[in-house]
DNA sequence: TACGTCACGGTTGAC
DNA sequence: GTGTCAACCGTGACG
């Protein structure tokens, strides 16, 4: 059973099963789940993230879900947003389901894109464009797909800083990679340093990435796993 | 063993 | 200023 205690400012926090301090209600840390993201397009397996970052499997193959789904890393509302759809947001979502209905991108996939990623303080860092370039609306989701779309590499793991990534369109600024830095990113605080993104994960990972860089998509001793997760990654790509 | 799904208790913010 | 409500959170159990 978790442990509770109660931390001011903070609320219930607890310890889960596997050693993690969680906050219920509360969601995951940014960088933790974008730790969570990355390591999974990096090949580990949820059960190994799960184990590494001592988060509860739930939650990651609930964040992984939505990554698939939407593309985003970010809690839905509660953090930055609001809990409860306003009208306005409401009929922003209205109107980006339409939009969506007509480029043929299903609106359920988007059930997580709102609030936040329709509003004005929208992590354009989460698009490859340039963020003065970036309209607030929900052509910017559309042309997020659209670069997952023709720019899948950017999803593969780049284990060698010295090997350029040229980026395929000249509409992507390329001030929004930041070197080697993931295009995920941090929206309410302040952007990670790619060295720490970097840091955070070669010390979960240590060696354990060497190995899977040469193979970033899929690993010999469980194919069958591999399989569902490259076809849940191709799936997701080819959105 | 790995994974998806669900119920649960809790937090948050609009109304 | 306060209470209500709905959406969302992560955990843990289940299959």
């Amino acid at each position: 059973m978790k442990s509770k205690l109660y931390v001011p400012g903070v609320g219930q926090a607890g310890v889960n099963q596997l050693g993690g301090v969680f906050v219920n209600g509360r969601p995951l840390p940014d960088h933790v789940r974008q730790q969570i993201v990355e390591l999974a397009l990096l090949g580990i397996r949820p059960c190994d993230i799960s184990r590494k970052l001592l988060v509860s499997h739930g939650c990651v193959s609930k964040i992984l879900t939505r990554f698939y789904e939407t593309g985003s890393i970010r809690p839905g509302s509660i953090n930055g947003g609001s809990g409860r759809h306003s009208k306005k947001t409401y009929n922003t979502r209205i109107e980006i389901n339409k939009c969506h209905q007509n480029v043929g991108i299903s609106p359920s996939s988007h059930k997580s894109i709102d609030n936040k990623e329709l509003s004005p303080t929208r992590n354009y860092r989460s698009f490859p464009t340039s963020p003065n370039h970036l309209p607030s609306n929900s052509y910017s989701t559309s042309r997020y797909f659209s670069f997952h779309h023709h720019n899948p590499f950017l999803f593969q793991h780049r284990p060698s800083p010295s090997v350029p990534t040229n980026p395929p369109s000249d509409e992507i600024d390329e001030s929004d990679y930041d070197d080697n830095s993931s295009i995920l990113s941090i929206e309410t605080k302040p952007k990670p340093s790619s060295s720490l993104i970097k840091h955070s994960i070669e010390n979960i990972l240590s060696n354990k990435v060497t190995i899977k860089n040469k193979r970033p998509l899929s690993l010999s001793s469980n194919s069958s796993h591999d399989e569902q997760t490259t076809n849940k990654r191709q799936k997701f790509i080819a959105c």
